[in-house]
DNA sequence: GTAAAATGTGCAATCGATTGCATATTAAGA
DNA sequence: TCTTAATATGCAATCGATTGCACATTTTAC
């Protein structure tokens, strides 16, 4: 039971000051290269650990970065903490990862959580059923700086990272029409969230764009789960006329409707061509794989933490808070759900 | 920018002292019901916020946990540290994520920081590459409790939880067996971690104990990624007589056969059946659906967040660490993939 | 009514690292 | 040689919460 060393413990070993060893590990230069050598040696030779916690309380920064995410084992949420996490890492700082479940009364506590814990700052993506700021306003006015992700909000004077849910929106269905699709339906999700409006603000601006007439009919609210996502094909099924494609706000709605159609042998995509949003990593082992919009998680969380640093270094000199959108282009990835063109008359 | 308040602060506003308002917060006996409402009154109109790494610092308790996995990203690893957290969660203990990308010198790094975050336990699941303990070892002698998860080890005598890669392989392949099938190939790593020795024993035993010949020539080393899974199938295709099932020891490997047997108009699973591992979201979703073991990611999680802190909570009582092995039961997901039984004589 | 026990607070040290302000030593300059 | 400027350390306070011990006040017991 190795009794942990302090520094107090390397300054009486070589007869000198607490402080002299602090500043000799710190590489202050006022300490001589001998003594910095001396102490360096002592470290090792007394298995010196230094305690964070004793320094972040005497300095008032931890190193430590708190991660809000609604659910951890969502793909999309686990790939950006993997950026955030490389990011953070590099600068040796640490991330500590919460869960909201979408709960607004839980991501209440964790953000008061976090602040007793003294992070340095909260990365979070808001819960679904937030509409109040006020705790994290809270946290901005204890100085602690806030970087949102893809679910963001205005009503926060803070720096966000997003997708342009509309643009991916658009040109998915700016796709399906060019491969000829003309009646498209729309999965989206009752929920009022940026991103469902904007995607739906996608759709509907390319139909309008390319003259291809809005119809409510073919615009369906649900969880954009699997089930969903069948229930929702079999309804529109019961149409006169059943939409020849469908671009769903979910990977999940459109397999659910993917499923039902093969059941119901109707062929993807020259009958009825799918396109789904985000890219899970289950859309490119279908059958037929599924066209998708990929919404760069890596790449939101490596922008989300260096953005967040950037801030952390930059607020010491600066005052005030910022408020920018950094907004990143998703990515269509078209695969044979909805690749008509190249199969033309083989049907 | 409101100055944080402390005890201090709420002590001269009652005329009282800052000891009072600590054991008033605390709920110690010794303070009386008056002053403590009082000070409870205090604390709130005054914005009173607990500074945790304080209190850590006299405690020698940081309420902090590390977590460590090759990558926060993986399905399992995102699905296993949601568990932890939950149970963390419920403790009022706060989890920090780290990756090791299976990076041997990364992880000694890793470990080394959460101990000078002075982390009130550590669990991990081992990187590929570790074959020496000392860094883990060095943690235990600080103090340190360690539980390690699926990827384990025998060298440290730490509580372990992990499936029964042996049971799950056996499964699988006795499976196939009953299945109608003669000459089963298994994908395996070459690298020697046990998961993957277990997997290859429960393999070659369920053929020995179901009187089927094994043949080193159907057993094939890769990493078992998709690419890997498609160049394996194709060696496997050269062979004089080919295999009628794959047992992979991976749900890519497994997929990447898949979608070569597809290619060649090979059918699944009259003419090559195949059993994957893992339950990786994507294979509900192939076509066929692929059959495979689930690894109870969730339920993994669970168990060992719920054994780590039973320990932490015990320990302080008894001083030896002890070691002992949860060992979840595997499920087999019987799917299309391996299902001929149903199919008798249609093909 | 007085000793003993119970109750409620305060004092001061502690956890370990950091840092402004001396102080001591040495080197440089006149 | 003596002053001035570097250079290298030490002193002691600080960050905020906790806690053993001491002390004062009340309550209980006989």
């Amino acid at each position: 039971m190795a009794t942990k060393t302090t520094i107090h413990d390397i300054a009486s070993f070589l007869n000198i000051t607490a402080s002299t060893v602090s500043r000799a590990l710190n590489n202050n230069p006022r300490i001589s290269e001998n003594t910095r050598k001396a102490v360096l040696k002592a470290a090792k030779q007394l298995n010196y650990q230094p305690n964070n916690i004793a320094a972040a309380l005497r300095n008032g920064k931890s190193n430590l970065i708190g991660v809000i995410v609604p659910t951890a084992d969502r793909a999309f949420f686990a790939s950006v903490v993997r950026g955030i996490e490389e990011v953070a890492n590099e600068l040796d700082y640490k991330i500590i990862i919460c869960q909201s479940y979408d709960d607004y009364n839980k991501e209440i506590q964790t953000v008061e959580a976090l602040a007793n814990a003294r992070v340095d700052g909260v990365i979070a993506s808001i819960g679904k059923e937030t509409l109040n700021f006020e705790h994290y306003n809270a946290l901005l006015n204890k100085g602690i700086p806030i970087v949102l992700f893809d679910r963001t909000t205005d009503q926060l004077a803070v720096n966000q990272v997003m997708i342009d849910d509309y643009e991916g929106a658009y040109e998915a269905v700016s796709h399906l029409i060019s491969e000829g699709c003309k009646r498209i339906a729309h999965f989206t999700s009752p929920i009022k969230i940026s991103i469902y409006k904007e995607r739906l603000r996608g759709y509907t601006d390319a139909l309008k764009d390319h003259g291809v007439p809005f119809d409510q009919d073919l615009v369906l609210e649900s969880n954009l789960q699997l089930e969903d996502g069948r229930q929702s094909m079999l309804q529109l099924l019961e149409l006169r006329e059943i939409p020849d494609a469908i671009f769903s706000a979910s990977d999940y709605g459109a397999m659910g409707a993917m499923q039902v159609l093969k059941e119901k042998n109707i062929k993807i995509p020259q009958q009825v061509a799918l396109v789904g949003f985000a890219n899970e990593p289950f859309t490119s082992f279908t059958d037929p794989t599924l066209t998708t919009v990929d919404q760069l998680s890596l790449t939101m969380g490596h922008v989300t933490g260096k953005l967040f640093f950037d801030q952390l270094n930059s607020q010491d000199k600066n005052g005030p808070q910022r408020m920018q959108k950094t907004i990143l282009k998703p990515k269509l990835i078209v695969r044979q759900s909805s690749l008509r063109s190249s199969l033309e008359g083989s049907y």
